[in-house]
DNA sequence: GGCCCAAAAAGTGTATACAGTTTTTGACTT
DNA sequence: AAGTCAAAAACTGTATACACTTTTTGGGCC
């Protein structure tokens, strides 16, 4: 199962325009300076880009493919609002994923790797001392994208960086009271699980990291409308 | 868990022209009537879809993200020829998700899911019985679709879909010699398990079926080259 | 003030134009 | 005959134009 991280060589976003476009609408929907429900006008993503609106509605239908923003017909993109039922099957699918790839990371555990994710949370626990909330957000949600690229498997790690974008954007819609240090601290318990292969206690703690993570989420709570008239009705 | 299946209304592709064009592209490579490689011009499939190259390209960027098609700057679109490596991440995925999968339909199978999925089984044999080959491997990769939208997490189930269309077109360059019959009754074994509601038995057999869908495959084989200086070389 | 409706403004959906790059062609050379 | 190279053709990448739809505006009416 193991294979070189480097054979599956994924094309830098950075390299085409329609790329950049896609990366920074990306980076500013998770990391919340744009409110869910928000229009995104083409001519305005244009012109702040300084390219045509040929351009733009590219990136828009690509990022429409994530389900980080919806497209109405004639009427435009807008920042998706992910409803509490989009919000759970989402969380489903990263258990399952996130289950199985904590199984797999044990049975091919390396000292390489370990130093690797140790590595990654000191950057998390930096972060979190310097209240840097951008750095802290994005930091958490890559260390499970890490897990996957350290065992080689970019496919799987493509997959649950879209995932993880999608619960980011939750997070913000369904106001997560989860308290960021504590998971931190969980991603440090993972580690030590897989470091000792011990395969159930591992599975044990990524199970209650994500379950915390979901826990942290109201979903009885009205998702908050940028539609003025809808939310009062 | 479970959730209504309706919640998540995915918009119907065929509805705007740039879905019609990507369905109708990824029916052709899924089904194998473009071989891997092969060069999509914009201007040809412009005239043959009746529209103008702005929606073909749509179109392009997006299945790209798919990994159906590879895009090379100024050269063009190619139907994507995975490699080896390729090959084994995605099945590595399909096997996490889908034996998560597995789990959790045991704990909320009911009748009228078995009937549906044992509904869905009759459909494989007719078509197997009808040397329908085109039918057969759609229904083949759409049972374990079906799994997951039972479940009502349509976020799996869209996730499904892509990766099963990969594995078509990998099954497709590493000529696969596993009997499509074998698979049907694979899939029939997985249903009598879960009827069960013997978890650890569904988890065997969901586990055996997708190794023999793999193991059907011939890494060691060169992929054939669209690119005859190349295959000659 | 609130409501209705038509004109204007803004915006999306698609086609086309054009600049720059890659591929093909075909005459010329060895 | 094979190789080389420049001109031509074909193709991609981006911008712009234009038809059509939605939203906004504002004046008349109750």
């Amino acid at each position: 199962m193991t294979v070189s991280p480097s054979s599956l060589a994924v094309p830098d976003p950075n390299a085409s325009p329609t790329g950049r476009i896609v990366d920074s609408l990306t980076r500013a929907i998770v990391e919340h300076r744009l409110q869910p429900g928000t229009k995104l006008a083409e001519q305005k993503l244009a012109d702040h880009f300084g390219v045509s609106r040929t351009l733009v509605r590219q990136a828009l239908f690509q990022m429409a493919r994530n389900h980080l923003i919806r497209l109405e017909p004639a009427r435009g993109a807008f920042v998706a609002t992910p409803s509490a039922d989009e919000a759970r099957q989402v969380f489903a699918v990263r258990r399952m994923l996130e289950l199985e790839m904590t199984r797999a990371f044990v049975q091919q555990v390396t000292p390489a790797q370990i130093d690797a994710l140790r590595a990654h949370i000191e950057r998390e626990r930096r972060a979190l001392a310097q209240q840097d909330i951008r750095g802290r957000t994005e930091l958490l949600g890559e260390f499970h994208v890490r897990m996957a690229e350290l065992m080689g498997n970019t496919v799987l790690a493509q997959l649950l960086t879209d995932l993880i974008s999608r619960c980011a954007l939750i997070a913000l819609m369904y106001q997560s009271s989860h308290a960021a240090a504590h998971s931190s601290d969980e991603h440090w318990a993972i580690v030590d699980a897989l470091e000792r292969r011990d395969e159930n206690l591992a599975l044990a703690q990524m199970a209650q990291h994500l379950q915390h993570v979901e826990e942290g989420l109201q979903f009885d709570r009205q998702p908050p409308s940028h539609d003025i008239a809808m939310a009062l009705s």
